[in-house]
DNA sequence: GTCAAATTCCCACTATTGTGGGAAGACGAA
DNA sequence: TTCGTCTTCCCACAATAGTGGGAATTTGAC
């Protein structure tokens, strides 16, 4: 898995537990809609503004969404 | 100060105390060297996949370099 | 099943990341 | 000073991050 997906999958559960919508939560960090959408779809991947914009809206610490992807990279890599 | 700014003196830091040149960074994390320094300059900010390159290559936990970058920013806010 | 809300997909486009190579400048040691 | 190493600056360019809007599809509540 590529960080791009393993970031996905990270934003999404994130973002749901926080009881947000795509476009909420696009609102929030200031992001488009359909850019929030193509970071879950694992289609392209952050840097690192967007990166501290998604973790201040979601109230994570932006290192501890980071090490979270590298935890999502590690299971998968050893067969989920 | 903005986060490519910050990201830089972090990144410069972290290299020199590994006793790295801009130039042996670079082979470990596979980037050029000129993006290198324009990352320690401050004038470009890395994707999620460039910092987990330097992350491992400084033998760092992303998320600690991240956050590392989020208290550079947060100490110049409060005049240094 | 129906309906509204949520998400994905499509278009085109701009801005920025990152490559590639080389020349110029800065730095430290002898 | 002189030499070698390290870093910055310059060029052009390729790849991808991020915008903007709208249509099609999926999802979940009722």
């Amino acid at each position: 898995m590529d960080a791009a997906a393993a970031f996905g999958r990270v934003l999404r559960r994130a973002r749901r537990r926080a009881g947000l919508t795509q476009e909420q939560l696009g609102l929030e960090a200031d992001l488009r809609r359909t850019y929030v959408s193509l970071l879950e779809l694992g289609q392209q991947q952050p840097s690192l503004t967007t990166i501290l914009k998604l973790a201040t809206a979601l109230q994570h610490q932006p290192g501890e969404l980071v090490d979270l992807v590298v935890s999502e990279m590690e299971k998968v890599a050893n067969g989920n």
